[in-house]
DNA sequence: CGTTTCCTTGACTTAACTCAAGAGGAGTGG
DNA sequence: CCACTCCTCTTGAGTTAAGTCAAGGAAACG
């Protein structure tokens, strides 16, 4: 049996207030109001099994508390593309609350614990203050600017670029939810993820993570990532991360403490 | 001096209230509601040239009444990719209201009329009843499926298939907008466009456009285009119009009239 | 301690890119 | 009206990045 925490509380604090305070800084009331969002009963999934799936009624919008996982979409012959990793304090809207029925499935990579929050409680927030209505539009938004930059990165950049761009974004997101220690971090993805989310081959993924390695810009060993060289693989990537849009004025706040 | 109109009023009804009827079905008042929103003075830019610029400051959200758009973005080295097509009646968030600036572009496609919307407006339509707000977030839920579906073309489909995609996307959404007829409609792309919003060279677009061709899939000529095999042509993409949850309440009304 | 999953490497194949040059149109100006 | 330019489309020949297939090794799991 694995040793993983299983009944125990939220081991990081409140990932997604943490990762709002970027954004926004936020009143005690606003703060106890999104933290309450997180009491409620969490769900658990073991890792690689589906939170949600393709054609499911959506029953509110997911909020992750801890562990990786991943949008995802399969073609009918058997492709499947990674669409976006969902990590510890994001909020993914599955989808549109709207829709009839899921156009994508939601996958765990760990063990995932996490709460489906449902709508009404979303909007509620909304109305306890335009301060908190606008980190969940800027959280949206975010959203979706990564999800063009995906587009771009599968569009335009050659296999290393790719790879180099990909784990500069998780580790600035990890870094804005509290998760990532200076440059080291827990990736616990597998070269096979990180193929589909990036549109290569597996055996093609190995060999740029050797490069990557080889250059000296990242280690790598189960899941213990260390980037050695943040300005290396930025610019191996060409990445800015302007599209994160971590500048708001929470920024002072977050350096304060 | 080109032929072409210039100060003449919206020459296709109301793009956005035909497409929006598509999802949701609307009483007079909101009808009007939404008419309203192209009241305003419209503006307009030659083909070609930017609607707005990666690091403006966001003005409003942009309505687009008459003519082709594409979001855009570029890397260091001037590589280009088309995230997204804007068609006559798309709204488009530029972006989140929220952010100081803007982390994409909008091209011109050809001769574009549009409307920059304050954000107030949009608010004020949403307190006006629940339909338009659920017709609101219906198409920006749809914008984001796009969007993902994108991320999954260029990262599994191969080059006749990502362009057959394209081109059942295209004639897909026009449809919804009533400005395709049947199978035939404009697309004033170039093949360079297509290669840019695919992924690939101008060289190679050129070569599989011949090839759908070649199978009688398409026809296309200037900015004549026609689905001679529409299941053909979405049987070869792996097409399935899901993704733009074009099933809704609305559909019924649709097919009144 | 065996089994499965994941990583790694090598040899070969292929889809897509590059470079280059020519053809067809559309708009421009003499 | 014709010559000119510019832009887009087209085609061919050679190159390259990434995929395929296959097999061995190293962890992780149970």
């Amino acid at each position: 049996m694995p040793v993983q925490r299983d009944t125990s509380p939220a081991p990081t604090g409140h990932p997604l207030l943490a990762r709002l305070q970027h954004y926004v800084r936020f009143t005690g009331e606003e703060r106890l109001a999104l933290e309450a969002l997180s009491a409620g009963p969490a769900l658990t999934v073991r890792q690689r099994r589906d939170l949600v799936r393709e054609g499911d009624r959506p029953r509110g919008v997911i909020l992750i508390l801890d562990g990786w996982a991943f949008r995802y979409k399969t073609l009918e012959d058997g492709r499947r593309q990674i669409i976006a990793f969902l990590l510890p304090g994001d909020l993914c809207d599955a989808h549109g609350y709207i829709h009839r029925h899921l156009d994508h499935s939601i996958g765990a990579v760990t063990q995932v614990r996490y709460i489906e929050v449902p709508r009404e409680r979303i909007e509620a927030l909304a109305v306890l203050g335009p301060r908190l209505a606008q980190a969940l539009w800027w959280d949206a938004s975010v959203t979706a600017s990564i999800q063009r930059e995906w587009t771009i990165n599968l569009g335009q950049r050659d296999a290393i670029e790719r790879l180099a761009h990909l784990f500069c974004e998780l580790v600035y997101r990890l870094r804005a939810t509290g998760l990532a220690a200076g440059d080291r971090c827990d990736i616990p993805l597998t070269q096979t993820d990180l193929a589909e989310a990036t549109g290569m081959t597996p055996v093609h993924v190995n060999r740029m993570v050797q490069d990557l390695r080889a250059r000296g810009l990242i280690r790598w060993k189960g899941h213990d990532f260390e980037m050695l060289d943040l300005a290396g693989l930025c610019s191996v990537a060409m990445f800015n991360p302007g599209y994160l849009h971590l500048d708001h004025e929470g920024r002072l706040l977050d350096a304060a403490g």
